[in-house]
RNA sequence: GGCGGCAUAGCCAAGUGGUAAGGCGACGGUCUGCAAAACCGUUAUUCACCGGUUCGAAUCCGGUUGCCGCCUCCA
């Protein structure tokens, strides 16, 4: 199944084909590290991470470049608020990345670049820029884009360059030439980082660092360059000019651009109160479970994060693992194989949603499907063959290399799902197994008044008892 | 003001021309001493509204209303 995927330039579903055979050059706008990551930074990360996972999987040869801004005014900010370095600012929000996105599973990129270690190739691309007559140097010796000279800005974003200089909202500022202009080069204030450059003493503009590391990374021409939907204007309108004017071929095949997270219906902000970062919040939510409420969406949609939407995701997740547990411990057995025609077909229809613009929501509606069908196929008949369980080891591992999910053992998970939270109870385990086995011997005596007794008692502390043929089991609700 | 997007059941959410996926919730049933879990069934004749194109529209076109994003740093 060959893969269609949604171009922002074209603002439609065009199929994919790579420029060079088998190769897939793949660029996304990483983060700016000057705070905490959070939810809307996880999304963007674990959409791209599944899409080069997808990618890889379908046997593409993918390098993945995924920058970090290291050097920027936020950081500068922060820093002179801490009373640190920019330096030491921008690594421990790096390292404090990396820690999110191991909890998360997100992948590392091939090439993870920062800003400052490509200072020389910003500089070379701005003199290219300059000596091509698309850049100039204003009096205070920063360098802008002439944006006038390049007749085609906008065609990402689809605006007119005339109406937005009549739009009213551009700032004016007396060094640009053209209110459109943006800087390539930006003097350094007393006090701020800076570097030697044939200008003035001072630091890339924001976006001329993803153009000059993208490009001599992967080339003038990248397959996929992908970003947050705010990220359109003016963040890749202006990388497409600044590598477009630079090298003169087209800068990317397609742009993927990934839908925004809203919490509880508004927009995050720190003034708000609403801001969730990452750390936070796999304290509450198993990493699992945020990686499937991400993927429950179109990397399109918006999402909207909320208290219900999290106990969603985490009931699909036990759902899952329910299943595969049930599996998992039956014994195989010699014999029909009713589970693994299941299995085939939901390869074949996971593949044909992730092929069509990534769908994960479709997807995982597959799994569902596939967990609906081995229920029943287990409830008419328990047995369970070497083949069947081949078959559905065949799944999990396709699911967990794309998606990242169901990538632990079921009976562990199961286990520490349903321990987590016992504090709260009250109660500890040995007291919860003795109160179960005093009920067991009530039940045996048909005492159930009694025994009715200890299962709501259990239930109002938040302990939900299940009687199964294997003895009873509880779980923390 | 400009540009763009979205509007599908109680809730979440797929679906870009062929007659409405999936999940959660709710209700009824099977199982169970009773529950829970699992399974079965029911829960949108209809996709914001009004027109149009078409044999056929949630899907295409025009208009209306509402919500959101971007236009300044932003995933």
């Amino acid at each position: 199944m060959s893969i269609s995927l949604y171009n922002t330039l074209s603002k439609k579903k065009e199929p994919f084909t790579p420029l060079a055979g088998n190769k897939v050059r793949m660029y996304v706008c990483g983060v700016t590290v000057y705070d905490m990551s959070h939810i809307g930074h996880a999304r963007s990360l674990v959409v791209f991470d599944v899409i080069a996972r997808f990618l890889r999987r379908k046997g593409y040869d993918l390098t993945y470049v995924r920058n970090f801004t290291d050097v920027d005014d936020k950081i500068i900010a922060r820093a002179n608020q801490l009373g640190s370095g920019y330096k030491e600012i921008a690594q421990k929000y790096i390292d404090e990345f990396n820690t999110d996105m191991e909890t998360l599973k997100v992948k590392p990129a091939d090439i993870e670049p920062r800003a400052t270690e490509y200072i020389e190739q910003i500089i070379a691309m701005i003199e290219k820029l300059e000596s091509k007559g698309l850049a100039y140097k204003a009096t205070d010796g920063s360098v802008y884009f002439d944006v006038s000279g390049f007749r085609e800005y906008g065609k990402l974003s689809g605006r007119d360059t005339e109406e937005m200089i009549a739009g009213a909202r551009v700032e004016i500022d007396e060094n640009k030439k053209n209110p459109l202009d943006f800087a390539l080069w930006k003097k350094s204030k007393e006090g701020e980082p800076w570097w030697e450059s044939p200008w003035s003493k001072g630091r890339p503009g924001w976006h001329i660092e993803c153009s000059a590391m993208s490009t001599h990374l992967l080339g003038p021409t990248l397959d996929i360059h992908g970003g947050g939907r705010d990220l359109v204007f003016p963040h890749h309108e202006n990388e497409t000019a600044q590598s477009e004017g630079t090298y003169g071929v087209p800068f990317v095949r397609y742009w993927v651009h990934n839908g925004f997270v809203t919490v509880s219906g508004e927009k995050m902000s720190k003034s708000l109160g609403n801001f969730l970062t990452i750390r936070e919040l796999v304290k509450e939510v198993h990493p699992e479970a945020l990686r499937l409420l991400l993927v429950s969406h179109h990397y399109r949609s918006p999402i909207d994060f909320s208290p219900d939407a999290v106990q969603t995701a985490s009931q699909g997740l036990v759902r899952f693992y329910e299943m595969l547990d049930r599996v998992s411990s039956t014994a195989a057995t010699a014999g029909e194989s009713h589970i693994k025609p299941l299995a085939e077909s939901f390869e074949q229809s996971f593949d044909e949603a992730m092929s069509d613009d990534f769908n994960t929501a479709l997807a995982v509606a597959r799994i569902h499907e596939l967990t609906t069908e081995i229920n029943k196929a287990l409830d008419e008949s328990p047995a369970v063959s070497p083949q069947d369980k081949a078959a559905l080891e065949s799944v999990v591992s396709l699911v967990s290399e794309v998606l990242g999910i169901l990538e632990e053992a079921p009976g562990e998970f199961l286990d520490r799902i349903k321990r987590s939270g016992i504090d709260e109870t009250g109660l500890t385990a040995p007291e919860i197994e003795a109160l179960i086995e005093e009920r067991n011997a009530a039940r045996k005596a048909k005492d159930f008044r009694r025994a009715d007794e200890i299962r709501d008692t259990l239930k109002e502390k938040g302990i939900q008892l299940k009687d199964t043929p294997e003895g009873t089991l509880w779980e923390k609700l």
